[in-house]
DNA sequence: GCTCATCGGCAAAACGAATA
DNA sequence: TATTCGTTTTGCCGATGAGC
């Protein structure tokens, strides 16, 4: 059972009106994933209505005071399968169970329980250089506002230059409230950024998509730094 | 101990974006 | 508009581990 928050039905019932995308995974979750765009094919009609349907099926999970599946194996056939190891979701795995400790079970996600995912992109596209990223702007405004999406204590930004914080544009300081504190290159595709809010209580991480060519090491150390980050929010609600 | 399947890592190709 | 630059995708290869 799941008694859903206002925040949350307010992001849901405006996602319905504006038909935006809300989400996969436990909207309670401590951390939240943003990538780019779900990676959809032109022909795959199927996965493209499940993606539209997204907002309505969360209200039907409001209503019922439910949720959607959060653990359950990719089997052969399944659209992750293929690809597994390589792309987003295995690496949201491996960064979870980085995150929490746990060990790895192959082929098989429930890092869902532990996190909910978005898109900064509302266009799903294959390649994301042919995405239509008009609407961008928009979402970003949409991330502000929400309550529901600041709320996040643990926010990761795995979209790289879909975001910018550079000398004189700060879209992740403005957005999110946070300040860049430290950064970590290990090559040139290869770095994240954190980011905190001054009352040190929201980390903001700023990385590259999660997929295939991600070094273990950057996800290890980007596990740990979300790790203790938890710990201390701990401590906050102790206190 | 051998074979096959799977995963991770590297490198090159492909593709946009930025720049002039 | 041409060229350069950076990032993502793809294919290939070797290491690893499970099953026979």
């Amino acid at each position: 059972m799941t008694k859903h928050t206002e925040e949350f039905k307010e992001f849901v019932s405006q996602g319905i009106n504006k038909e935006y995308f809300i989400g996969i995974g436990n909207p309670y979750a401590n951390i939240l994933f943003v990538g780019k765009e779900s990676a959809i094919k032109k022909n795959e009609v199927e996965r493209m209505s499940q993606y539209l349907k997204n907002a309505n099926e969360w209200r039907g999970y409001i209503e019922n005071n439910s949720c959607e599946i959060l653990n359950y194996p990719v089997e052969n056939g399944h659209v992750l399968r293929a690809g597994w190891g390589k792309n987003t979701w295995s690496k949201y795995q491996k960064l979870t169970d980085i995150i929490f400790e746990k060990e790895m079970k192959p082929f098989h996600v429930d890092f869902l329980e532990n996190v909910f995912t978005t898109e900064i992109n509302d266009s799903p596209e294959k390649n994301t250089a042919n995405a239509d990223k008009t609407g961008l702007n928009e979402r970003k405004q949409l991330f502000k506002e929400s309550k529901f999406i600041q709320n996040f204590p643990v926010v990761v930004l795995a979209c790289s230059n879909y975001i910018r914080n550079n000398d004189k544009i700060r879209e992740i300081d403005k957005i999110f409230g946070v300040k860049f504190v430290d950064g970590k290159q290990y090559t040139s595709a290869n770095w994240f950024y954190t980011h905190y809010s001054e009352d040190g209580k929201k980390l903001v991480i700023h990385t590259r998509q999660l997929s295939a060519n991600v070094k273990p090491e950057l996800l290890k150390d980007m596990g740990q730094i979300i790790r203790q980050h938890l710990d201390r929010i701990q401590l906050f609600n102790n206190n």
